[in-house]
DNA sequence: TCTGGGGTCCTAGGACCC
DNA sequence: TCTGGGGTCCTAGGACCC
């Protein structure tokens, strides 16, 4: 039997340093200067422009480390607004699906495209196209990777990142294995630190061993996750190409706080606000929660004040996504785990085995619940016209001293028409 | 003084059953 | 009281990603 092997050439779009480039977006005379985006509270750095990377500014650090030569090199320093990293996100996504509607958002600057009805020959110029419409259109340069697999993908789009054009087709290559020996194992997707000093501690450095190490040896010795991204390596594809958002399984509010906190009602008043912001979240996409787990701890970093963290769970009744049903939940949680004497510097709110919004009109359904749908589905809409939290709970507090730093905020808010620069015609 | 936040998946081990 | 194998289901924790 003979059959013509079709091949897939999956495209990996990744925008450049991309939280600065929004940022700069709006303000260009910071082109080609050093600048950096901090991560809530303003304790990391999570973006740095190519300037900034040079100065030997870390991806992650914490910020007070970098802050010599911040001031030194008169660094340009962003508080995150991630709004703005949103909207802007849409528009590069919105852009992308021209060339195909299929494609899979992976992350806020991350795209995967199937690009395989386009021939070997024309793919790397497929890919310039791209990179440079959505330049065009949204301001936003990009690094484009085309191989057959995701892994693979990610490959070329690392080696993408370092070329003028910014797009690298491992396509029609018969011998890869050159270009692998130059990928360090640890930029290998889906291996990480751990993996890192696996691989380290039997011989293998780079994409190039690992692609020819025997599978059985990777499943004995690590797990089928490891063996996959060998597969990947070696042109196999074992990851799917997700057209369609699933659903999410779980969701996550957590935040630390500006300042330590010691009193019970000021944890209270955090957790209440973490399950409004939850709970709304699943709201509008018709999930429900069957439970919920909270968390509080002191700074691991200064173990003079001693160290306390703990976590509780609740299964609720029934599952649901009314805000009052999850801050009572929560809030019984925390009276369970919370002791006097820490100075707390983190909380969050975890809502888990998530399922869809339908499910729940089964016969325990009444009509207290329509009531308590359409309340949350009015409070929804008011706080989406008049701004978050215009409608709250009494539990979730006015004061808020827990709230976030954000010193170096840019106040750029694409969905706030006030704000948005003028552009004068000459 | 100052160290992010939000996800997914896999595995080992315990509880329980026959 | 101890002895056994085999199966399922659930959970906590760890590793990974951005």
């Amino acid at each position: 039997m003979s059959y013509t092997q079709y091949t897939k050439k999956i495209a990996l779009v990744d925008c450049n340093s991309f939280y600065v480039s929004c940022e700069t977006l709006f303000t260009p005379k910071l082109k080609n200067k050093p600048v950096v985006v901090l991560s809530n509270n303003d304790g990391c750095i999570v973006s740095r422009s190519n300037e900034a990377k040079a100065l030997g500014i870390k991806m992650g650090e914490p910020y007070f480390k970098a802050k010599d030569i911040i001031i030194k090199n008169n660094v340009q320093v962003f508080s995150s607004n991630y709004s703005l990293y949103g909207d802007i996100s849409r528009r590069v996504m919105r852009t992308l699906k021209r060339f195909n509607s299929d494609i899979e958002i992976y992350s806020i600057d991350e795209a995967f495209l199937d690009l395989s009805n386009f021939s070997d020959n024309e793919i790397e110029d497929v890919g310039k196209e791209i990179r440079s419409i959505v330049l065009q259109w949204t301001g936003i340069p990009t690094s484009i990777g085309i191989a057959k697999t995701k892994t693979l993908s990610k490959v070329a789009n690392h080696i993408a990142k370092k070329k003028e054009t910014g797009v690298t087709s491992l396509i029609g290559i018969e011998n890869i294995d050159p270009i692998l020996e130059k990928v360090d194992i640890n930029d290998v997707w889906g291996v990480g630190r751990q993996l890192t000093k696996f691989y380290h501690r039997n011989g293998i450095y780079n994409a190039k061993q690992l692609k020819n190490i025997s599978n059985t040896w990777i499943k004995k010795s690590s797990n089928v996750l490891s063996s996959r991204t060998a597969m990947e390596l070696r042109g196999i594809a074992c990851i799917d190409f997700e057209k369609t958002t699933t659903k999410r399984k779980s969701c996550v509010v957590s935040r630390s706080f500006g300042q330590r906190i010691e009193k019970f009602q000021e944890l209270k008043e955090a957790i209440a606000n973490y399950c409004l912001n939850a709970s709304e979240k699943i709201r509008s996409e018709s999930l429900i929660a069957k439970s919920i787990t909270i968390f509080i701890r002191t700074s691991p970093f200064q173990s003079k004040f001693g160290y306390y963290a703990n976590s509780k769970t609740i299964d609720f009744p029934i599952a649901t996504n009314n805000s009052i049903e999850i801050v009572k939940a929560a809030i019984s949680a925390l009276e369970n785990i919370f002791k006097n004497g820490y100075r707390y510097q983190k909380a969050g709110v975890l809502l888990t085995s998530l399922s869809n919004d339908d499910d729940k009109k089964n016969l325990f359904s009444s009509e207290k619940d329509e009531k308590i749908n359409s309340l949350m589905k009015s409070i929804d809409n008011t706080n989406y016209r008049y701004g978050r939290s215009a409608i709250s709970l009494a539990s979730a507090g006015v004061q808020k001293r827990w709230n976030m730093k954000r010193e170096y905020s840019s106040r750029i808010d694409t969905a706030d028409f006030y704000s948005l620069p003028t552009i004068k015609a000459i």
